[in-house]
DNA sequence: CTTCGATAGGTATGTCCTAG
DNA sequence: CTAGGACATACCTATCGAAG
């Protein structure tokens, strides 16, 4: 068994004094150290490290940075709004500097992950521990068939891993059933469940679509997430265009889809997985019907764009936008037009463009000579 | 101490098909 | 013809260790 049951309850234990021990502990027993500060960076999940299209995490600096300094956030703002928050990157560089922040994300997976990482409730750390440490070192080769790897199996995951996958979160299914894990506790698993799989997949990225070739095994062990528990944390699962309509912030950040692919296709497997409602499954990729598809993707996006804006209660509206209209594929291409978003800003209030050479990733053969990542800031006028 | 090559990690688009 | 969905995938960069 492993030491750290025991150590884990002492409040008042000294990590620094134990450490290097630790580190070899952790990969002996199954038993993650995620939670425990200081700890260098491998030996942890941030919600940071997680593929996801359109991150914004390298450019957090950048944003905040300016969106701290043109609002004066410190004189008469107290909340701020992410109203497509996706990873949550963006509102977690943000807890330092409000007093409350609003995450929305239409996504059931990262609600959960939000959850996980944010919500501060009491939860019980040493048995999620013990659980994933009971995880990590199942005999994979007595597991049982199960939804997921009859579905994905040799697909999105090799078999063996699938098997794994569909086992742990049936699992979580029945613990969470019967009372014996909370909502904090189900949701920091299934999420440590996500970020893990992430790092195995058979994709480039995203799943919307698999990559063909043999998969090359890789192992299955699941790293526990840390969590940075805010209590200002305001957490909704909503179409954004209906939320402005109910919710009030100081500043309000706008980080929409603005091309025709939906984050829903995008992201399939997190959505059954978050679910597990075992769906129908159709084509190669094997998703479900479309569900909480945005408009924000279609040509109808400059009107709900408008919407939005029109409807949001924020003294601040901060948005970002990059200049990928003039890809090759129409797939590709910007929905609202950079004058599109100026104009509609500058009706709702003085607007300032920032902008950030941001070193452009790019499989395709388009050339963004000056790919630029742009900010707006727009100080709402006031009725 | 510097350079080079291998590897891991991260993120985006190209292209075809079909329904209306 | 158009829009959206389905299917498929590449390339750049940072890092680390070996070699010079």
């Amino acid at each position: 068994m492993c030491i750290f049951d025991k150590k884990f309850k002492s409040e008042s234990m000294d990590f620094t004094e134990v450490y290097p021990e630790q580190v070899k502990t952790e990969t002996q027993c199954g038993l993650s150290i995620a939670f425990f500060p200081d700890l260098p960076n491998e030996w942890q999940i941030n919600l940071e490290s997680r593929r996801y299209i359109g991150n914004k995490a390298k450019l957090s600096t950048w944003l905040s940075d300016i969106l701290l300094e043109s609002t004066n956030y410190y004189k008469d703002c107290d909340t701020f709004f992410d109203v497509f928050a996706g990873t949550g990157c963006i509102a977690k560089s943000m807890f330092a500097s409000f007093k409350k922040v609003i995450v929305n994300d239409i996504l059931h997976s990262n609600q959960v992950i939000y959850k996980a990482f944010f919500l501060k409730t009491a939860w019980d750390k040493a048995k999620v521990f013990n659980l994933l440490d009971t995880y990590n070192t199942l005999n994979t080769n007595k597991l049982p068939e199960n939804y997921f790897s009859e579905n994905f199996g040799g697909k999105f995951f090799d078999h063996k891993n699938a098997k794994l996958i569909g086992y742990i979160r049936e699992d979580l299914e029945q613990r969470k059933r019967e009372g014996e894990l909370n909502e904090k506790e189900f949701c920091v698993l299934l999420a440590t469940l996500i970020y893990n799989i992430d790092k195995i997949a058979n994709t480039l990225g995203h799943f919307d679509a698999y990559i063909k070739k043999p998969i090359r095994h890789q192992t299955l062990y699941l790293k526990s997430i840390q969590p940075i528990e805010f209590e200002g944390i305001e957490i909704y699962r909503e179409d954004a265009n209906d939320l402005v309509r109910k919710v009030k912030a100081d500043i309000a950040y706008i980080d929409p889809p603005y091309n025709s692919r939906q984050y829903n296709r995008f992201y399939h497997i997190y959505e059954n997985l978050t679910e597990w409602k075992k769906p129908e499954l159709f084509g190669v990729a094997l998703k479900p019907k479309p569900e909480n598809s945005s408009v924000y993707c279609t040509t109808k996006a400059k009107e709900a764009f408008q919407d939005l804006v029109e409807n949001l209660d924020a003294k601040y509206l901060a948005v970002s936008y990059n200049n990928t209209y003039n890809a090759k594929s129409q797939s590709s291409e910007n929905k609202i037009k950079l004058v599109e978003i100026e104009e509609i800003l500058k009706a709702k209030g003085e607007t300032k463009v920032f902008e950030c050479d941001h070193p452009y990733f790019n499989t395709g053969k388009t050339e963004f000579n000056e790919h630029k990542e742009l900010l707006f800031i727009c100080q709402s006028i006031r009725n």
